[in-house]
DNA sequence: CGACCCTGCGCG
DNA sequence: AAAGCGCGCAGGGTCG
């Protein structure tokens, strides 16, 4: 059974049960908002798939009442999937001209409050292309009528448990210690001060830079005029890079790579952006599921997925709670493994760390070279160690390198590639197309042919990479519902359809807080931290069959259960 | 003044 | 141009 819901043009929420097909059953019903949750928690006992327009939008009412559902379907992030798709080109869907959901979501980010704007949804034009329920009839049918069904059905499942899972984790938010923050900021930049005004240690490192410099006014902020006061005092830079700085041998650079670090923190995680991002104590990012053309996520707002290490110290689980920190291990090369099927190179990794039994098979010599020639054989790498390194890889996995040569020469062609499910990389843009036919031109000159064929290796990469890291994404998407899933069956009480009144959803019950490619944090109370830590190791072996059947790969975790996220590796 | 680009750096 | 992918964000600087 599914129930579409979505919002009418008063600000109501309609509901539409739909069949299996997609067309529309039984009666539609309409609901004020606040009436939303409790039907909806009326309605999860018996496992309904909510179709939603964007989950992003939408979810959060039922999240503010209360309610967290089981499975869902988000239109706008499968329509994203199957217009691209190679493998439902010839369909309706995809042969349609650009319509509605085909447009971006609006931009601005949502209200803390849920509900409270929500109307970019709302069409005047009540066009059959427009219609929801003619959508989600034209995604099945792109589905059921593509050669190998099975994948993108779980693509689409995966990508719509992900945006529950966002909206969720949004919702209930990482637990984040002020106090433990503010100590820190205290401590390597001295008492806080007014914004635009430089803290204490900064104001001395300051100083001294330009004392070092002889420019008693250098504003060591201002990457022009910092390259200037060093090429002054005969230092050769081209930039202003630490890791460039770090190579000089000058009393200023000290202080120089000193000041740089903490104007980052003051700049990237200061007293300003704990003001704005921690709100009672939790740090809520806004999470953008598919935000990425690989199928990996984005956020906005926050930096949520580069909260330095620097600084993790300050999310600490509640009093009586803990977090389960779990972290694929070498997630892309065994992705890759499993894509090419290599087995060398998956039994290099059965039980143990992937890059050491690369090193065990007598491969490379160390585990650096192992990790950087894997690194470089994805990346495209050409040049330095890692280029070095590629032949001996090739050598001992011939069928995972070749994999990544088939789709860097895809990509030089222009071709699209796919990930395992099914999600396809976009097409070259008309400037590029228009590159490469330059250099086919009879009077191409030299240059031509030269960025031509540098723009398709640059694309090359892309496409190269394209394939292990979305594939790596999915993965990951499937690892992160089946951990939803079984964290519900753990704490299952708030879900039971006899609690008539719905009741704060992440008040008691273990949930998912924090996602980064390929690690997630679980926050949960501490007698069930075990219960965890086996869920999260189960989903892992979970996921790696969803995508590759009996494929014998392993997908090892580094799970930790800890108070504050720091102590986890 | 805002819009935009550039540089640099954090994360995977 | 940090060898080699994908991002977001802040601050300086320039331009209209």
């Amino acid at each position: 059974m599914h129930l579409l819901a979505s919002r009418t043009a008063n600000g109501e929420i309609l509901v539409r049960p739909l069949d299996s097909s997609g067309r529309p059953s039984e009666p539609a019903t309409l609901l004020a908002e606040h009436d939303f949750p409790r039907y909806a928690l009326r309605q999860e006992a018996s496992a309904p798939r909510w179709v939603f327009e964007d989950t992003s939008r939408i979810y959060p009412i039922l999240l503010g009442g209360g309610v967290k559902v089981q499975r869902g379907h988000d239109l706008r992030l499968c329509h994203a999937i199957l217009r691209l798709s190679a493998a439902t080109q010839s369909s309706e869907l995809a042969r349609a001209e650009p319509n509605r959901w085909d447009r971006a979501p609006a931009l601005e980010p949502q209200a803390a409050e849920p509900g409270s704007t929500l109307f970019d949804l709302v069409f005047d034009d009540d066009t059959v292309e427009n219609d929801s329920t003619e959508e989600f009839r034209r995604q099945l049918e792109a589905v059921a009528t593509c050669a190998d069904p099975g994948r993108l059905r779980l693509l689409l499942a995966a990508e719509s448990a992900g945006a529950l899972i966002a909206a969720e984790m949004q919702f209930a938010g990482l637990p984040w210690r002020t106090d433990i923050h503010e100590g820190l900021l205290t401590r390597e930049l001295g008492p806080r001060v007014a914004p635009g005004i430089r803290p204490e240690r900064l104001e001395g490192l300051a100083q001294v830079i330009r004392r070092e410099l002889g420019d008693p006014h250098l504003n060591p902020d201002s990457q022009p005029d910092l390259m200037r006061a060093l090429q002054r005092v005969g230092l050769e830079v081209s930039s202003t890079r630490a890791w460039e700085l770090q190579k000089l041998q000058h009393p200023v650079i000290a202080p120089l790579l000193d000041y740089k670090k903490l104007a980052r923190l003051l700049s990237a995680n200061g007293w300003y952006w704990m003001d704005t991002w921690i709100v009672d104590g939790r740090f809520h990012p806004e999470y953008v599921p598919g935000g990425v053309v690989t199928g990996r996520w984005a956020t906005r707002g926050g930096g949520a997925l580069q909260l330095p290490k620097q600084v993790r110290g300050a999310v600490v689980a509640d009093t009586g709670w803990k977090l389960v920190v779990a972290d694929a291990a070498q997630l892309e090369p065994r992705i890759l493994a499993a894509l090419s099927r290599d087995t060398a190179m998956a039994t290099a990794g059965r039980g143990t760390d992937l890059y050491a039994g690369i090193v065990a098979s007598g491969v490379v010599e160390t585990r650096d070279h192992a990790k950087v020639a894997m690194l470089g054989a994805m990346y495209g790498a050409t040049t330095g160690e890692s280029g070095r390194l590629l032949p001996q890889l090739k050598k001992a996995y011939p069928r995972a390198i070749e994999l990544t040569e088939t789709a860097a020469r895809a990509g030089e062609r222009g071709d699209v590639v796919s990930t395992r499910l099914g999600r396809s990389s976009p097409r070259p843009g008309e400037r590029w197309l228009a590159t490469q036919a330059q250099a086919y031109h009879p009077g191409a000159t030299d240059a031509d042919e030269r960025r031509a064929r540098s723009q398709a290796r640059d694309w090359g990469r892309f496409t190269r990479n394209f394939i292990v890291q979305g594939s790596a994404a999915e993965w990951a998407l499937c690892w992160m519902a089946e951990i939803r899933r079984e964290l519900r069956l753990l704490a299952p009480r708030q879900f039971d359809s006899g609690r008539p009144s719905p009741g704060p959803v992440f008040a008691e019950s273990p949930h998912l807080v924090f996602f980064l490619h390929d690690e997630v944090i679980v926050h949960t109370p501490a007698a069930l931290a075990d219960d965890v830590e086996q869920i999260v190791t189960r989903a892992a072996a979970t996921a790696g069959r969803h995508l590759f059947g009996d494929f014998p790969v392993d997908f090892l975790l580094t799970v930790a259960t800890v108070d504050s996220y720091a102590e986890a590796k």
